[in-house]
DNA sequence: GCTCTGACTAAGA
DNA sequence: GTCTTAGCCAGAG
């Protein structure tokens, strides 16, 4: 449980309005491996007070396995004034945290 | 204890 | 810019 708990820790210090990347958490949570975050947040749940949703891969783009229901965390950063392109990526110049 | 899979990333083509 | 290959660590079978 420890090992997700420094992920959870740099998830809930994103502030508002911002996304961050997999590897920029892995990194801080010397964990050294996205894929390992994704499965941190796999196994949240949906009443959970880490901001999941600012979590997104390196092109910008959301994550939610892949395509199966990105719609959801796209409304939920677009609510904290999140914008996305075109292809439906998030500017990380900007947002970047 | 070994093998496969996975919300990914970096490097090369 | 996109596609492919290799690598990383932690869970599930």
């Amino acid at each position: 449980m420890d090992t997700y708990e420094n992920i959870y820790e740099v998830v809930r210090q994103v502030p508002f309005g911002m996304v961050t990347t997999y590897g920029k958490v892995a990194q801080l949570s010397g964990m050294n491996n996205a894929r390992v975050v994704g499965y941190a947040l796999s196994v949240l749940q949906a009443n959970t007070e880490i901001p999941w949703h600012r979590i997104v891969n390196r092109k910008g783009a959301i994550s939610y396995r892949e395509g199966a229901g990105p719609s959801l965390q796209k409304t939920m950063l677009e609510s904290e004034g999140v914008v996305f392109n075109k292809k439906g990526c998030i500017n990380l110049e900007i947002y970047r945290w």
